[in-house]
DNA sequence: CTAAGTTTGTCTAGTGACTAAACAAAGATT
DNA sequence: AATCTTTGTTTAGTCACTAGACAAACTTAG
């Protein structure tokens, strides 16, 4: 039987009420309930009652009051980000990067450690290790830990599970499960690259962009999408591999199965390859070098720069985009190599999809994954949350 | 100031369940009273009350009783589709496609007109004629004509501008505005292809699925993007121009200022030029060719496939949409093109993204674009009508 | 053919979330 | 000191929904 959206009744009005009053609160904070009433359109009387139940919640407090503007002082409320925690995961194929995060995305303590091997066993231990080191460093709160993500250099289906992550030799990983049965939290587990997208989107560069691309061009190319505001994750959730998307015809065998692959032309590994000395052995010292005028360096980074043009062009006339966001290992390079990719935009694109769209490096440099991961979980826990404390009311 | 997102109140709970209501009779008519309150959860008398209401609203009917399942008969409800019309154009370079719809889609009067002169006065003056037509033929309804629709192929600004139809040779024509003057009523002017896909998307071979891509393949290739079931648009309306996807760097020289572009190598026009003799004058001729074993025409035709393989290919890593249906011109040669298109796919295209989507023809034929611009205004008449209507009561 | 059970659709009473408006508290202004 | 403003709470009233009773209309069993 077909399932049918929601019915309305007054429940789901108050649950409504409430998210957007919280909402108003964490993003204007500190703001009176006078401000929340006029900024939303409610009644002062709604907007009191709901700001009572959301302080007996412990998510938000009370500050002093504020400035009067010729009447009453107004009494200020803060959003208590400190009313749980999160800790977030970035899986690379070198390290793994952790934080724990309040619930306003501050990250209060931030590990990375290095991965000699990457057999699942093996990180999945060193991954337990760091989590647990950074639960014990998170602060007494009302909610605790209220959830655990990850982000992976790989193809995730929407249930969580690492279907292929090639950089990792990975495969059929029930990663979501095996979390959430060792520490029985909500667990998410996501594409690295959709997880950059909602890092930038949230906390970094395009937080006033409802449509943007986010490019993370590492060991391949992974591609991550928010479009209309919301993550565009595809039927089965496999969208986003823009790094097959084919830009020569007849071009390189990709072991994807494709010919012609963008990452196999603008990718870091690709840069490597196409390297005649053997001394450039990353990105990095490719940058160092470029940096002390090496002549291959710059001109590496520069071809890097217009292949990676070829593809934000398409980029450009398939969604036009608010926002293109280019992150990850190439963020290091990001002087060398962005003034080559507009060069390139801005002779091949079409003027229209040109205009009006900014395209920059990522703002939180390596933390854009850790972050988006972060606001997900945030975003699962306010969620789940309103249900469950409905239940209690 | 930022917008903030609506608040919710008792009259937002009446109209979202009255459309509810409306809906569940739209799709699934005839249907009682009873059943509907079992579909949506809703209450038997607020079903009642919210029918009473639609029926005063001349927007549903009863028909008579029927079957009973062991109790008293059920009073069968009907949607009443001819409660008023919609009229919808289809522009092409070479013709104009105009019909009648009622709130069902269902077509009462089409007609098709010869352009000889892609002149904007010219156009207008024929479209005039046969709106004005089509006006004529609709029975008397409760609501008369609802709206005027038109799809163009050309690039459409969110305000219903044409900026720029290269194949009329039409710039900076304000459409909606020279139609809303002429008719006073609500009017839809929408790109080609994105009206294709949602002609499919509500009435043809994507109804099932919530996320499709058109591939309107004619003159040139436009590209409608249905995704999370929402036509999918872009900051400024111009997604989709994936005619001008790169799919060889360093190819062909576009008019649109790119190289390597999709459309070079796999629309009609690509098909034509490619022709060694001068009989192929149009994908018509070449399909009655290759219906007669014509060796060129067969291998244009296959060769065709095998370049919107690679575009489609791309689209599927992209997106991993649930359909890609092929539409516009090409259509014609389904039979000799679809075969070929499957066979590159299904040799380039990583098998998760490749496993799951339907890869169609269109099921509207010529029809897809005008039946989406009908869609179009049947959608927002019920929107606008629900705002009317509560100032009303 | 009658009696019992079922299903449909309406009606009534009650609930809960919201709004409008009155009001008290606290400060600014003259 | 008196008046005006602004804030936040309280009270009365509105409205859409739900639960459950009920009448009407039908099926089924004996």
């Amino acid at each position: 039987m077909k399932i049918v959206s929601q019915t309305w009744n007054q429940h789901v009005v108050k649950k409504e009420n409430k998210t957007l009053v919280l909402d108003q609160i964490r993003e204007h904070a500190p703001i009176s309930r006078a401000s929340i009433a006029q900024q939303t359109g409610l009644n002062k009387g709604t907007v009191s009652s709901l700001v009572s139940e959301l302080m007996n919640e412990k998510l938000i407090s009370e500050s002093g009051t504020g400035q009067s503007s010729g009447g009453r002082r107004p009494v200020m409320l803060l959003f208590n980000q400190q009313a749980g925690f999160t800790i977030s995961i970035d899986l690379g194929v070198k390290n793994i990067l952790g934080v724990l995060c309040d619930l306003k995305g501050n990250i209060l303590e931030g590990k990375k450690i290095i991965l000699e091997d990457n057999q699942v066993e093996i990180v999945l231990e060193r991954l337990y290790g760091l989590i647990n080191e950074l639960i014990a460093a998170a602060p007494d709160a009302p909610y605790g830990i209220v959830g655990i993500g990850i982000g992976v250099p790989g193809v995730i289906s929407n249930e969580g599970e690492v279907l292929l992550a090639p950089n990792l030799d990975w495969k059929n990983v029930q990663l979501k499960e095996i979390l959430a049965d060792k520490y029985q939290l909500p667990i998410v587990v996501e594409n690295e690259a959709n997880a950059g997208a909602i890092g930038e989107k949230t906390y970094g560069a395009g937080q006033k962009s409802n449509d943007l691309v986010y490019v993370s061009v590492g060991t391949g190319i992974g591609v991550g999408l928010i479009l209309d505001g919301e993550l565009y994750k595809g039927i089965r959730g496999f969208s986003g591999e823009l790094g097959h998307m084919t830009i020569e015809r007849d071009g390189l065998k990709c072991r994807c199965g494709n010919t012609g692959c963008w990452e196999l032309y603008a990718s870091e590994n690709a840069l490597l390859s196409k390297a005649k000395t053997d001394q450039f052995k990353s990105i990095h010292t490719i940058v160092k070098a470029a940096e002390k005028n090496d002549k291959e360096a710059i001109s590496l980074l520069n071809d890097m720069g217009k292949y990676l043009g070829i593809g934000i062009t398409n980029i450009l006339h398939i969604f036009n985009p608010e926002q293109v966001i280019l992150g990850n290992a190439m963020i290091e390079a990001e002087k060398f190599v962005l003034p080559a990719i507009l060069e390139y935009i801005d002779a091949h694109t079409i003027g229209f999809n040109r205009d009006d769209v900014k395209i920059s490096g990522a703002m939180l440099k390596e933390y854009s994954t850790v972050l988006g991961i972060a606001s997900v979980n945030i975003e699962l826990f306010f969620k789940e949350n309103q249900a469950t404390l409905e239940l209690l009311s």
